[in-house]
DNA sequence: CTTAAAATTTATCATATGATAAATAATCAC
DNA sequence: GTGATTATTTATCATATGATAAATTTTAAG
């Protein structure tokens, strides 16, 4: 619980009465590599907290499995497009390494949110930076290379490579396993 | 002013004195057609609300000139990656016909919500919208053929076609505006 | 360890899209 | 309205990526 209290105070310091609220919500949980943490079809009612592990984001599209994000330690996981809607969601959540999640359950955040004004505020932030890294998202994928993206991702964060199998990174940069592996190659 | 207020009451209804604080920190602005709303390089602290007309977001990659997205009436329009981190944005904003905005200073705006918690809750719900509209085009452009996406578009919003360039609708779609042509011949 | 399963790479061929240039159509300025 | 500018389409050729299959390497299970 810890890791997530430390991460939230480098976003935007909550009041102890905040937290301890915060506190109450929350569940750790631990899930073991491939297993999968929420299904395609159930609906969103969770944001999670990664303390320790990689996590991604998946769903099918013509039965061929695209992942669409990843997470690691310190960065929070939720399927924005049914947390925010409350329809079912068509993608999964699943572990990719040993991982321990913190639950928070969004219903009672969302209540809390009336009586605690900064945690509001403080998920208002977590909000607006996960939108700032969609938008940079769609830049990357409208019109740079399958290279120029690979590129990128292993500048930006080396640790993929090492920790997410490239079938997964394929899909994630819009390209076939085949195709990342011949961008490898030819290095 | 109406045309902000009535459509925010869809959203989440704010109180008469957040309403009315809101209403003291806009501007009316109008454009013509083609004319620049805000320019490349400059710090993002407007938040605008499009009451008549439409406008794009654009960038230029190798000065290659990209329609990153639309807003039509009713909708906000942010450079989100300057406004809400404060750096100088790489993209510029433009009226596509004759346009009438309303500016929200976005610096008064964030310290009203100290005030007014509607307020803070209301803007945390637009921008969630917004959140969930990228993540949903980033799933548009990681698998789908740039046919798919001009028939998801067209079907989508169809004033599209009627209001906007092709050059224009080409680049957001992550082509080329001779490959677009190409896809609407062959129907 | 040994074997089976899964992940990754390599190879071949097909195709969608890009790059460039030119033709045509639509819009705008005077 | 007329000519100039801009937008769109068409044509040709080049290339990146997809689809499929098979080979190789890595990982997991017993």
């Amino acid at each position: 619980m810890q890791a997530l209290f430390s991460h939230i105070q480098k976003i935007y310091p909550i009041s102890p009465e905040a937290e301890s609220a915060l506190g109450e919500i929350c569940k750790e949980l631990s899930f073991t590599k491939n297993q999968t943490i929420q299904e395609i079809g159930h609906t969103c009612k969770t944001i999670y907290f990664v303390s320790k592990g990689v996590v991604r984001i998946y769903y099918y599209k013509d039965a061929i499995d695209i992942t669409e994000s990843f997470e690691f330690e310190n960065a929070f996981v939720a399927r924005a497009e049914s947390l925010f809607t409350g329809k079912p969601s068509q993608k999964a959540i699943q572990a990719i390494e040993d991982t321990n999640l913190i639950a928070i359950d969004s219903n009672k955040l969302f209540k809390l949110f009336d009586e605690h004004h900064d945690l509001e505020r403080l998920f208002r932030k977590i909000i607006e930076t996960s939108y700032v890294t969609t938008v940079n998202r769609i830049e990357s994928l409208q019109f740079h290379t399958a290279e120029e993206r690979y590129n990128a991702l292993i500048k930006e964060a080396p640790d993929v490579l090492k920790r997410v199998p490239l079938k997964f990174i394929a899909s994630y940069l819009g390209i076939t396993q085949v195709s990342l592996s011949r961008i490898r190659a030819q290095k």
